[in-house]
RNA sequence: GGUCCCUUCGUCUAUCGGUUAGGACGCCAGAUUUUCAUUCUGGAAAGAGGGGUUCGAUUCCCCUAGGGACUACCA
């Protein structure tokens, strides 16, 4: 490896909102870099103009603010290497374009993309390459004088790349090692379009990465049949190539394929950071923040599909994560996505956060229910329930009760738990409890078991009754608690309620 | 079709020649409990198949099978 500082990069394409496998491309990327106390960088990849979409480059850079990727140096930052995005940096392409073209290494031509499609369902497995580029229409095949008519008149083309046929091209991958493909199997790939005078993604990014001064390129498995296309750019240009590491993919959680858009869709989890509204289509799709993750839940998951530190430790924090990493522990399949284990990482982070925290962002979620608290009471309230959630949102249907006095009472429960003797024995505890000075836990369950004992009433019994009288329903934390919280005047309204209305 | 990559419980994975193949999610059971959860304990659950190499293969090699990616004037 040399010896250069790392410098990495994320250089997601606008082209609608980024999947949750560029954000872990993204994070992979960061751990790596922060790690290694270098730099990391954003660069918008928009070459294609007919595909960028509005919008998307703000996604990005929201989601990334989001989760706590920080970028270093790029589209949004700044940085000495400006500009980020690749459509403004058209003049530097074409000066590297003509370079290719001047040494005898790339090629222009002429065949238009209607040609080429009529060429292809002619020939089976037809490819732009040594064996075929003499009998296409390009400057290699064309006296000198009818290229440069052509182009003089404003004829369009592309230039290629002249792609020397029959060598074994070896790609040193940090996570699979050694990866061998012969050039012969390889196209002359378009670098350049003279139609919109944009590079392809090949080129630009090959220029970008070297003039970025990026030492190690981590990326998706997707790019790893075009690395030794790379490989042989850089060796055209006489520039030292970064180290490379394909990432495995991430896959649907059932059947065969990549992850995608309409997995999430269709099984009802999201796969976008953040919920992403299609400019085109209107189409709205979920997002890990607006369902209620926490951003470290979202960073410790995807950090573990396809990493491991080697032994069990499976919570990790983002700084833990930054000293753990290693590209030689990603593994090399790709891994299915289990929506299961990452509601079980938003639990744990859930409890590892403090009540006031939980508090502040249940907050909004009570207030969309029309219900206002002092903060102390949701405190309260969120550390006697948070163990049951696995999502802030659903606090609200752990405890709503709190705020909310019952309208109606469980069929199912009043059938089970509502005795004969109940509407009598509540009555009575509604005047026990009136009774009670000090209505604390403690002090009321001493109060309220010992009448119970006294009377010789089944605990059970009452206890079941009682909570279903003021909790509506068979569920809830220990009853004293929720007793403490509503005070002794709703608690009392409640039992009476219970009493009239059952 | 071609090229490349990959292959341990249902899922994410540990194991870098010798292990009762470990952990986690999920699932099942039990315990705790005044309810529902949580929690705790326990359980079922894996080396794709076939050849080698070796005293010994999950581990190294080969073949087969399966899966994936790529194969655009998209990234």
């Amino acid at each position: 490896m040399s010896e250069r500082k790392v410098r990495v990069r994320f250089a997601p394409s606008p082209t609608g909102a980024l999947h949750i496998g560029g954000v872990r491309t993204a994070l992979y990327n960061y751990l790596f870099a922060k790690q290694h106390g270098g730099d990391m960088l954003l660069r918008i990849e928009d070459t294609d103009s007919q595909r960028f979409v509005p919008g998307a480059e703000e996604y990005i850079i929201e989601s990334l603010n989001w989760l706590g990727i920080k970028i270093d140096e790029g589209v949004g930052v700044g940085g000495n290497h400006a500009p980020y995005r690749q459509s403004e940096r058209r003049d530097i392409y074409k000066k590297y374009v003509n370079q290719l073209l001047e040494a005898g290494k790339a090629y222009i031509a002429f065949d238009t993309p209607a040609e080429l499609d009529l060429k292809r369902s002619d020939v089976a497995n037809f490819q732009y390459d040594a064996s075929t580029r003499m009998e296409m229409r390009n400057s290699l095949s064309l006296p000198k004088e009818e290229v440069d008519a052509l182009i003089a008149n404003g004829t369009q083309y592309v230039v290629r790349f002249k792609i020397e046929p029959n060598e074994d091209v070896v790609v040193n991958d940090l996570i699979r090692g050694e990866v061998t493909i012969n050039s012969s199997i390889l196209d002359d790939k378009v670098l350049y379009k003279s139609a919109d005078e944009l590079p392809t993604y090949h080129l630009a990014n090959i220029v970008d990465d070297h003039l970025m001064e990026v030492s190690h390129v981590i990326r998706g498995e997707e790019w790893l049949p075009s690395a030794p296309l790379h490989v042989l750019l850089y060796r055209a240009f006489e520039w030292e190539a970064p180290e490379f590491a394909h990432l495995p993919l991430l896959l649907k959680p059932d059947g065969n394929g990549k992850l995608s858009k309409r997995d999430g869709d269709r099984l009802g989890f999201p796969v976008f950071p953040l919920e992403w509204k299609d400019p085109k289509t209107g189409d709205i799709s979920s997002g890990y923040r607006e369902s209620g993750y926490l951003p470290e839940a979202v960073i410790n998951f995807l950090a573990l599909l396809g990493w491991n530190p080697g032994n069990d430790q499976e919570i990790m924090s983002m700084d833990e994560l930054i000293q753990l990493f290693a590209l030689d522990r990603c593994s090399k399949s790709g891994a299915k996505f289990d929506y299961e284990k990452g509601k079980w990482f938003n639990h744990k982070y859930i409890q590892m956060k403090s009540n006031e925290e939980i508090a502040d962002l249940f907050a909004p979620v009570l207030a969309a229910h029309g219900v206002e608290a002092p903060k102390e009471k949701v405190v309260r309230i969120v550390s006697l329930v948070k163990e049951r959630v696995n999502f802030v949102k659903e606090l609200w249907d752990q405890a709503s009760f709190f705020f909310v006095a019952p309208v109606s009472y469980d069929e199912k429960v009043v059938k089970k738990r509502w005795k004969a003797e109940s509407p009598e024995q509540m009555t009575e505890l509604a005047g026990v409890l009136e009774a009670i000075e000090d209505f604390s836990a403690e002090n009321t369950e001493t109060i309220v078991k010992g009448w119970i004992e006294q009377k010789g009433y089944h605990l059970g019994n009452v206890m079941n009754a009682f909570r279903l009288a003021i909790v509506g329903e068979s569920k809830g934390p220990h009853m004293f608690d929720i007793t403490e919280v509503l005070g002794k005047d709703e608690s009392v309204a409640r039992i009476r309620k219970a009493v009239e209305t059952i």
